[in-house]
RNA sequence: GCCAAAGUGGCGGAAUUGGUAGACGCGCUGGACUCAAAAUCCAGUGAUAGCAAUAUCGUGAGGGUUCGAUUCCCUCCUUUGGUACCA
């Protein structure tokens, strides 16, 4: 009988499921591994074949382990709050807690078909309140903690309450945005609100006033990937900052620990990058500059304290808080005009224009070193976020204060002499100082220590540290969150929820727009909001990172419901061996995650400061977009669709690309995809608005009622995403019913390395086919007999199993799966060239397939009469004797090129080899007349003679 | 602009530390089986020249190191991802 793979899959998927073979427990007498997904957001395009690329190898991945005697923890969850929900609610009026379960049976039937060996009793979605319930009360955690500098971790606010009551804040080592010093009798002397306030400073997440995107005509808060160039995604309205107080996390707390850590982690250089670059650490000084006739000095940040004698103005951001208070009359106007200006700006507009602006204060800066007079300019280039929103402007040095000084006439001071470093810039900190009092004469890195010191000495700066990294926006107007367990008094002071209380779940609702004023739908449930009396409720809920910052954990112990996961099952699991996902969390997720991690590890809840040791990303697979062209200009008042041979490259601002269903494509993704009259028919079925249009090809201009039958309407294909809205979508279910689960498996892996992204194609699916197949049919043959022989291998049949068996470890191990499915088919082509049919060779090969088709593999297993599933095997180890070799191919070369190849005994040794070579003909031949200067021998590798 | 990754036949890709470039698969060509087709099986398949043995060229381009370079170094080009006035 031929391989029946519907018929194999369907029971097997049944029988894993009523035997629950994938389930994992808690069991300290095995080692443990940990393989780890990124679980997806459920959203309704179900999945496509892109997703699974990921989840078929940490699959592969984690049934290999097991089959290695380790207890694998592999479990899949939901990340199911979201803003698609949320807006399909808003058009259809089903509540997102519907659509979404929907959504999460459909992507666990087709992660299931996949034939992945999750076990689906750890299963966590982020919207379950059993599980929201511990995403609330991390964030109380957070709330009641600070950054100790001192032990460098995060401590109970109630220790920092107790230094204040006793101390004041003077002495106290902590991460903090608050710069003004209390003593104990100031504080014990605040009222509850300033206190509220004071401590907001110190809190890990905290309230304080930050920005939104707010758009105007949709009424709505938009996240920062709905706004596209500065305007809405949706509708293309324009999008302001509008400050609203929110609540944010103290990330920056993190800051060194998330950057120094990054050394322990077995990621890829490029991840690593992005982070580094994210964090963006620089080392430089703080220095304070005494402005005129105002009382507090400005604080500035530089990483170049040597160029501070080439300092010819400074420059503060349009928002710095001291801008109005500087001023002088005369320059009033005018700098109010400038940040009027400047907060109508876009971040594109501020970004993309490169034209220099700015306006002067009137004000003058005293440089403490040399007493010159320094005009204090305000420019939109500084930025309020970074640094102290202030900059000391070194013109001879810097690119942009350089264009600045250029554009407002400002002087020049030459201060570093680069002559000795031809094309060193700027950023390389070389040269000699010039111009620079008591430095000049010194090399750059001289300066910058002697600058230091002076200005520790004469305690008008010192050393400091800035990242670019910045607190997180902890707070989304929206219902389909975590709602906060924060409610307020009157004096607008937080207070948590009571541990009891949680968790605090979003209450019913059936309108879901937006708030007029931009709050929550959940402002408009006065109920709820006002539940408690004197209190009324936080309405913002929490953005989609707080549910994915922990989730690996609660895998560990999903039902648990007096702990976020038992401290036994914790420190059984630790962390995660292995994570596998897309790039596109590179920053977001992984961040916060480690920083939530750190957090859990300074209280002593996890029993690592990191929770993803080995990280892979694995490649997008994209589509193929087809688009037709349709002419921007009317013919005769109708559409004009031209075939896309038909138009030249200049011609390309005239047309539209309208994207068609690959569905209606013929040769799709080829440079022949084009459109026949029956794909015309059927574009015109799917987009009926076009039916009165013109289509013209090389063989004339059509209607639709006069296309002829050899009708070509070539179309532009395009590699980009797979996505909904450019009908390029291809369902694994449809690829998995035509050539099976295992098919589709190994073909994704065959496709090439894990990392990379690739265009999905499905030509070359039938190779895989073909290969399982030929696989099968080692085992049973077409009348369903049974093939195999109790017959004893061969010495070249061991050989060839335990070669397979060594590369399949070691590619799994390297997550090379494509060369380990190379690796069956020269087995299975091998096999098929002996003929060989014994079970001494062949069922150690169902259970090494076993982790990549694991269909096919269970049912070949059970007719071997085995009572126990092939995946609780163990798999086959090799015999490195088996794999000695006693002669080897060495090739000959002369100068490196290949002439000849002899056979020789591996055992020989380098001058015997030497011996054997120069006595062949092929070698004789091309040294005739030329002098042997050398031979070189690599035992076991080649030999290599120099004429 | 900066950071990171990559560039190999008609196509996807292989080559673990510098050691036979193109494994494996697709496609293509020819053959066997068949009334025919599908399926299956066998053989061939980087380019150029040649009946052939064989030779020359060949891993984005150019240079270098080496007995030997897809692999290491330098310069440049292209693609993809990230980031963007970060003081």
């Amino acid at each position: 009988m031929s391989l029946n793979t519907n018929h194999i899959e369907e029971k097997w998927k049944k029988y894993w499921m009523e035997n629950q073979t994938y389930k994992v427990q808690n069991d300290p007498s095995k080692p443990k591994f940990y393989v780890l997904d990124m679980f997806p957001y459920p959203s309704g395009a179900g999945l496509h074949v892109g997703h699974p690329l990921g989840y078929i190898a940490s699959d592969i991945y984690a049934r290999f382990k097991r089959m290695l005697g380790f207890n694998v923890l592999h479990p899949m969850g939901f990340d199911s709050f979201g803003l698609p929900a949320e807006q399909y609610a808003i058009q259809t009026g089903i509540h997102p807690a519907i659509s979404t379960n929907e959504n999460i049976g459909r992507y666990k039937d087709q992660l299931y078909n996949l034939g992945l060996n999750f076990d689906w009793s750890r299963q966590v979605s982020t919207s379950d309140p059993s599980y929201y319930k511990w995403t609330q009360w991390i964030f109380m955690e957070l709330f009641s903690h600070y950054y100790d500098t001192r032990s460098d971790k995060a401590l109970p606010i109630s220790n920092l309450i107790e230094q204040f009551e006793q101390n004041g804040n003077e002495a106290v080592h902590a991460v903090t945005t608050f710069d003004q010093v209390f003593t104990a009798q100031e504080w014990q002397n605040f009222s509850p609100k300033v206190k509220d306030e004071v401590l907001m400073n110190y809190r890990l997440a905290y309230r304080k006033l930050g920005y939104v995107n707010w758009c105007e005509e949709l009424g709505t808060v938009l996240a920062n990937d709905e706004v596209k160039d500065g305007v809405s995604e949706r509708g293309g309205y324009p999008v302001v900052k509008k400050p609203m107080r929110q609540w944010s996390l103290r990330i920056t707390a993190y800051a060194e620990r998330l950057l120094k850590d990054l050394d322990q982690l077995e990621w890829s250089e490029s991840l690593i990058s992005m982070q580094k670059n994210w964090i963006g650490r620089s080392e430089g000084a703080q220095v304070f500059f005494e402005i005129e006739s105002f009382s507090e000095p400005l604080e500035i940040f530089t990483t170049r304290p040597d160029t501070i004698f080439g300092v010819t103005f400074m420059v503060l951001s349009p928002e710095h808080e001291f801008v109005d208070r500087i001023t002088t009359v005369g320059h009033m106007q005018e700098i109010l005009r400038y940040k009027e200006y400047a907060a109508g700006r876009s971040d594109l507009e501020r970004t993309s224009e490169k034209k220099v602006t700015g306006a002067f204060t009137g004000a003058f800066a005293i440089n403490p070193f040399n007493g010159q007079r320094i005009p204090v300019w305000i420019s939109e280039y500084v930025l309020k976020d970074y640094g102290t929103g202030a900059i000391m402007a070194v013109p001879s040095d810097d690119e942009r204060d350089k264009l600045f000084a250029e554009t407002f006439n400002l002087p020049v001071i030459p201060v570093i002499d680069k002559s000795k470093y031809p094309g060193a810039t700027s950023k390389d900190k070389t040269g000699t100082m010039i111009n620079s009092g008591f430095i000049t004469g010194m090399e750059v890195k001289e300066g910058i220590e002697a600058v230091l010191s002076e200005l520790e000495n004469k305690k008008i700066g010192s050393r400091k540290v800035n990242y670019k990294l910045r607190d997180a926006n902890f707070s989304r107007q929206r219902y389909w969150g975590e709602p906060f367990p924060v409610m307020y008094d009157q004096d607008d002071v937080a207070h948590l929820l009571d541990m009891s209380a949680l968790p605090l779940e979003l209450p019913p609702m059936s309108d879901f727009k937006p708030v007029a004023n931009g709050k929550s739908p959940l402002a408009r449930n006065e109920d709820w909001v006002k539940a408690i009396a004197g209190y009324t409720r936080e309405t913002d809920t929490m953005p989609g990172f707080a549910g994915s910052s922990w989730y690996f954990l609660r895998y560990m112990d999903p039902l648990n419901e007096q702990e976020f996961a038992s401290a036994e099952a914790i420190k059984y699991w630790k962390d995660v061996d292995l994570y596998i996902g897309g790039t596109e969390h590179a920053v977001g997720h992984l961040m916060y995650a480690r920083f939530w991690h750190k957090f859990l590890f300074d209280k002593g809840l996890v029993p690592g400061n990191e929770p993803f040791l080995k990280l892979v990303n694995q490649g997008m697979i994209q589509g193929v977009i087809e688009f037709i062209y349709l002419m921007k200009e009317k013919k005769e008042g109708r559409n004009h669709f031209v075939s896309t041979d038909l138009i030249e490259s200049t011609d390309l601002d005239k047309i539209a690309k309208i994207p068609v269903h690959i569905d209606y494509i013929s040769n799709y993704g080829s440079h022949d995809s084009h459109l026949n009259a029956q794909g015309i028919r059927q574009f015109i079925a799917w987009r009926n608005e076009y039916k009165e249009a013109f289509f013209e090809t090389k063989s004339g201009v059509f209607t639709i009622d006069q296309v002829p039958e050899n009708f070509k309407l070539h179309t532009h294909s395009e590699v980009g995403k797979m996505s909904k809205r450019y009908f390029n979508v291809v369902n694994p279910d449809d690829v998995i019913n035509k050539y099976g689960a295992d098919c589709f498996r190994m073909y994704e892996m065959f496709l090439g390395p894990i990392e990379q992204s690739k265009p999905w194609d499905i030509k070359g699916i039938d190779g895989v086919k073909k290969f399982l197949r030929r696989f099968w049919s080692l085992f049973v043959d077409d009348e369903n007999n049974w093939l195999l022989t109790e017959e004893a291998a061969t010495v070249e049949e061991l050989k060839i199993l335990h070669q397979t068996i060594k590369k399949i470890h070691e590619d799994i191990y390297n997550l090379s799966f494509n060369t380990a499915v190379s690796a069956f088919m020269v087995f299975v082509n091998e096999m098929k060239r002996l003929d060989c049919h014994k079970a001494a060779v062949l069922l150690p090969a169902i259970k090494l397939i076993a982790p990549f088709a694991p269909f096919i593999s269970e049912e070949l297993w059970t007719r071997t009469g085995s009572k126990v599933s092939v995946h609780h095997e163990l798999i086959p180890m090799y015999n490195e004797g088996l794999l000695v070799v006693d002669s080897v191919i060495y090739p000959v070369c002369i100068n490196g090129k290949k002439r000849g190849e002899i056979e020789l005994g591996a055992e020989l040794n380098s001058k015997e080899i030497e011996g054997h070579a120069l006595s062949l003909d092929i070698v004789s031949k091309w040294t005739e007349g030329k002098s042997i200067k050398k031979v070189i021998v690599v035992p076991n590798k080649m030999i290599n003679i120099v004429v």
